[in-house]
DNA sequence: TGTACATCAGTGAACGCGCGTTCACTGATGTAC
DNA sequence: TGTACATCAGTGAACGCGCGTTCACTGATGTAC
């Protein structure tokens, strides 16, 4: 098993003393990674509190001392994982190019960032469609969000400054759909296929391509 | 409970007598309702097969004289689902009209299909991203060769006629992917709310015709 | 058509297992004086 | 600085429960003669 490094051997192989906070921290810490993990090969609704706790390295009940419940833990970890995505789009957006280019940099930026942080792409891809209840929905709203805020960004471009708010929306859906279908790709991509990568990159490059290329030819507010 | 009908009351209102052949095949279709049934409301890795059998009408043990295992009833379920969605495609290219036309048309007959076929739409998306196993394995296969027959179709158009292959898989994928996101939003709207649905609808038309706005400026072969 | 036997969908008891959650506890860390 | 008490993260036993799967069985349906 590789993934044998629990809070326990976090603290011992630490040298100097930490205070009890630091140490509850360092716990609540390690049953996110855990979760995480887990997560990434069988989906939230397949792994145990008792799994969760185990990998973390405490005593299932000492799960309560951090969460409610694993639902509780899984709306922390959609909280944590869109901060991971917005870190991605700001990335991306300090990044000012012409369009073409800003493209291939805004698609290079996404693959890096999803191969840097694999187990948050899988989490949110995987409950945004497959989970239930709290988590699912957490999901959703913070993804309409997010969508929302990437139309802001689509207004400051010149041909798109007279869409209507509801053009704009739908557009930047249709951006972050397509973006978590390249995801999608390239969380399923065996992992260190450099092959595969460039195809798939190389894919939502002429995707957001075909996009943008509508935008000259449309007439906005028409029905 | 509303979903009271099983295998059991179905065998008892008949009058004439059936074969054990036919029983038996009455007796799979009240499991895969059944499971149907419970994966739209939990998903397939939260429902169990002791549940799935209740709801058909027989005891657990009497599951194995249908499927193997849960995961071989969800491989079943796949290619039931998918036939439905190539039905629908198949609806859809039964009406020849204008480009135009072509758009709002499609798009009608897939939120129709949708709604008349929630549960297998249901177990699509949710495996597609959520599931694990052969189930997830199927669905991918399966959509892909779904995305091909798309592109063969795409390239029978004017526009399309000198498009390469590889260009065609990518509109046909992103259109695909943008469609799975039209039938999530249907879904995921209250049924009977016909102002979502006509708003989700407008939407889907919008994304298509964005793609399609693409078509004459697209440079095919180009890097 | 009647009889004797084969087939097999469905039954019900039983199993060992991991689950979430409760509870009283321990002992190191923190705080008040 | 030293002492006495409070806090609280983590422990370990215990619980009742639903799980997948085994097994020998029953009895209606099918088949051979």
């Amino acid at each position: 098993m590789a993934y044998n490094v629990d809070v326990r051997t976090l603290n011992a192989v630490t040298a100097e003393p930490v205070s009890r906070h630091e140490r509850k921290e360092r716990t609540r810490r390690a049953l996110l990674d855990a979760a995480l993990r887990l997560f990434a090969e069988r989906g939230f609704g397949g792994v145990s509190l008792r799994e969760v706790a185990k990998q973390a390295g405490i005593v299932p009940t000492a799960f309560y001392r951090h969460f409610a419940s694993m639902e509780d833990l899984g709306v922390a970890l959609v909280e944590e994982s869109m901060r991971t995505l917005r870190g991605m789009i700001r990335s991306a957006r300090n990044d000012p190019r012409t369009s073409a280019g800003m493209i291939r940099a805004s698609v290079r930026t996404l693959a890096e960032h999803v191969r840097a942080n694999e187990a948050h792409y899988w989490f949110l891809i995987r409950e945004r469609y497959g989970g239930t209840g709290a988590v699912r929905q957490a999901i959703g709203i913070e993804l309409r969000l997010f969508s929302r805020e990437l139309a802001v960004d689509l207004a400051r471009f010149e041909y798109l400054r007279e869409w209507s708010t509801e053009d704009l929306n739908m557009m930047a859906d249709l951006i972050v759909t397509a973006m978590l279908g390249t995801v999608l790709d390239l969380l399923e991509a065996r992992q260190g296929d450099t092959e595969a990568d460039a195809r798939i990159v190389r894919t939502a490059e002429k995707r957001l391509r075909l996009i943008t290329l509508g935008v000259p030819g449309w007439r906005t507010g028409q029905a």
